[in-house]
DNA sequence: ACCTGAACACCGTTCAAGT
DNA sequence: ACCTGAACACCGTTCAAGT
């Protein structure tokens, strides 16, 4: 009931806390959310934090609930193949705002209420289609994967920290290296340099990777008859 | 020339200090790595390996390249459907033997000789498909995360630090805790939670998850005439 | 119930110095 | 060219103590 009293003590609470550690991360990076960091930012001992959280894996737990929360689950339309991309992108419109904090809500998936809702309606068509629970199983997990990695930057990276001015140092870079590739072994790579560049350092078009998904399981679900 | 002179020096090097470091992620896990650790490993002071590593990250990226080493680039048979599946194999048959370290190698897919020898072949066979080259490279760049995807245990994820009795316990209680859910919200879920549990703990399919995304370009390639 | 203070065992990294 | 020693600025976490 008392969140946040105005000019009293701190009011800490794990829903403050995971905010404001996704509006951190939003903004500096997934390893600019630290225990000392947040505690700074709100002008109180480290420790204090971990009467909330039991440790810090505790508190990405949180920010990756946090996200969760944001989900709206689609209503059935009776179509699956319409529904699995429908739930895919329920998931991606949740996390498209956060794409350095993406990674954490994989481990919340199957704790958050919207996460089991998510793998309940993924594995629920992907059976209305044919498959046997273990097929399923992992076509569902890996749906959610897929989704999880259109909107994440690639491993490593360390755009998100990076200015305008940056980035477009980097796709210039790119496009010099891959240009200046030998010809005859990378013919491809060499004839495409800038859109290729360009492309590896841009956002990516999610739909179309979950529209690629989706009619790869129609296929082999086809293939089941 | 000398490498590991047998009762001298150290003899540290790149190679040596990046197939230590991947022996040390597969075996205790990725947080394992650290310069300190293989440091005190080879006898050795943290700042040794600063001379043959620039940076820590520097340290990942040799673990990446080493890693890539192992692949086989695939000759081209004239099938582009087939090619793309034999090369996302080649990338998941090296990748397979350190599951824990596979996400290091993303950022060096563009830099390691054998990196771009699939990245070259896969915009190959998709601009062969028929798609554009901005398009092939959305499609290439996923189609490598996807391979990486399937050999990567979900992110968050402690197994392969685990084991087999803590694995099973762990299948245990994913498969009381779907079980537990209200039925009505999750059918499926609880219907099928033993099979799930197992699942979602072990290995994945990795075959079938490749034939999906292989099907599901085929897909949209038919559908651009 | 909620937070502080001091301490422990770790990190990556710099910089001057040794051989 | 290759490695050491000492130091700096960080981590997560425990534990006893305060209010």
């Amino acid at each position: 009931m008392s969140a946040t009293n105005p000019g009293s003590r701190p009011g800490l609470s794990r829903e403050v806390v995971a905010e404001r550690a996704v509006a951190l991360g939003d903004a500096e990076g997934i390893e600019a959310v630290t225990v000392r960091r947040l505690a700074r930012d709100f002008g109180v001992t480290s420790m204090a934090l971990y009467w909330h959280f039991r440790t810090k894996d505790d508190l990405l737990a949180g920010i990756g609930d946090h996200i969760l929360d944001a989900v709206e689950v689609p209503d059935p339309s009776g179509d699956w193949a319409a529904d699995l991309r429908a739930t895919m992108i329920a998931l991606v419109t949740a996390l498209r705002p956060h794409p350095q904090l993406a990674p954490l809500v994989t481990v919340r998936l199957a704790e958050h209420p919207h996460g089991l809702a998510l793998t309940e309606r993924g594995l629920g068509v992907l059976v209305e289609a044919g498959f046997d629970p273990e097929t399923a199983t992992y076509l569902a997990l890996h749906g959610l994967r897929v989704a999880l990695a259109t909107v994440a930057p690639p491993e490593g990276d360390k755009r998100g920290s990076l200015s305008a001015e940056e980035m477009d140092a980097g796709v210039r870079h790119k496009t010099a290296a891959l240009g200046a590739l030998p010809p005859q072994q990378y013919p491809t790579l060499v004839a495409h340099a800038p859109v290729i560049a360009n492309t590896l350092c841009r956002d990516e078009d999610t739909t179309m990777l979950i529209d690629v998904f989706v009619a790869g399981v129609q296929a082999m679900s086809a293939r089941l008859r």
